[in-house]
DNA sequence: CGTGCGATGCTGGTATACCGAATCGGCCGA
DNA sequence: TCGGCCGATTCGGTATACCAGCATCGCACG
């Protein structure tokens, strides 16, 4: 799932580079990123931040301030409700068709990222469940063969990325990932359906506590 | 609607006006965008451009293509397809929040633009009836009051412009709006769900858009 | 005459330099 | 002491210049 970054230009590894540090919260909430200081730290010119920071503001990770540096997004309770009722309505979707365009290939892909997440849950390896519950995820809206669903999902990837790092109940997430699993391999809309609402419902109320 | 475009870069104006080029066909689907040609014409730098250029394959409406130039966008029957799933879904959600949370601001908005649009159509002037249209989705979405739907709503925005500009009832169009305003209005959300369903499958099966 | 290969030009990617606006600090006056 | 004004500095926006990759076209060779 971690595609090959094999080949990538500056632009793209500046943007993976500032997304983890943000993520992995080594640049706080509110902080100040600067084009000409992130230029100097990375060794690059500031053609390349620019990109990296625009595609940061798209991707809801920073924001801009017109005529003034950007900073690093403090998400308000206000964004994290937001954040999942659009959630919602995307994974609906999403698992709607997934049920409906599911691939021999595509169902074992699934079957491995469960497998993964539910070894990663059990050995309390946080940042691989995470990573394995996200890639679940993607998975499906791949399975959903929407090109344009799957653009908007990029677009909101790292924001889920974020999202998924607020609770802990890794267990519980693995396991409603691998029910939601077995009713896609069976081709069960109404189950799906019914997973998904309550699959929703739980990372709302979790959300909420933090 | 049509926001306030006192101030603009460079880089917005170039955006914008490449934005109303392509989507009033004056530029031809699969035609090139050359960085250097798009600033010879337009008398501006490649920096300008650049930015728009991205912005406008964010927005949809054109392909970019890797160490090549961009071409604007050829829209295939998938894409369409593609819309229509993405756009329901995002209109189901819009409308439920709506009714929710409108205001009596929003819904004089709302007003607002239903008349105009009525009006519009019954002039038989179809470009005011589409802004009208659009304007009508634009305030409904606005009072969803969810940042970030709104966020993904204009990043689909002029895909929406230009499955807007592909079927002409519009009269019946905005018929629908009216019986949609009343239901919102009513705060009858039951009959906001069923005019939406039906509205999307009517739009899907015979003409695009609601 | 066909095919393979190399040179050349086109294109986006990046670096550097300049500019105008906005901000923030200090200073002066009330 | 506080408030307003003004200048230095900071910052993003833009322009220009250079670079590396790719594609095409033409030429030479089989």
């Amino acid at each position: 799932m971690t595609e090959p970054q094999g080949f990538a230009s500056e632009s793209e590894r500046v943007t993976r580079q500032l997304r983890d540090e943000i993520l992995d919260g080594l640049r706080a909430p509110g902080s100040r990123l600067v084009e000409r200081e992130l230029a100097g730290e990375l060794g690059v010119s500031r053609i390349p931040v620019r990109d990296a920071l625009r595609q940061l503001v798209t991707e809801g990770l920073v924001t801009p301030r017109p005529r003034s540096w950007a900073i690093v997004r403090e998400f308000t309770a206000a964004d994290v409700a937001d954040l999942h009722e659009v959630r919602a309505a995307f994974e609906r979707l999403a698992f709607r068709l997934a049920v409906e365009r599911r691939t021999r290939e595509g169902l074992q892909l699934l079957r491995g990222t469960v497998d993964a997440e539910l070894r990663a849950a059990r050995a309390c390896d946080a940042v691989a469940a995470r990573r394995a519950a996200a890639d679940f995820h993607e998975v499906v809206t791949a399975m959903a063969a929407n090109e344009l669903l799957n653009e908007l999902q990029r677009t909101i990837r790292s924001r889920m990325r974020w999202l998924l790092a607020q609770h802990d109940d890794l267990v519980g997430i693995a396991r409603e990932h691998e029910a939601l699993y077995d009713a896609i391999a069976d081709r069960d809309a109404e189950r799906v359906d019914a997973l998904v609402e309550g699959h929703l419902t739980l990372g709302y109320s979790h959300s909420w506590d933090a």
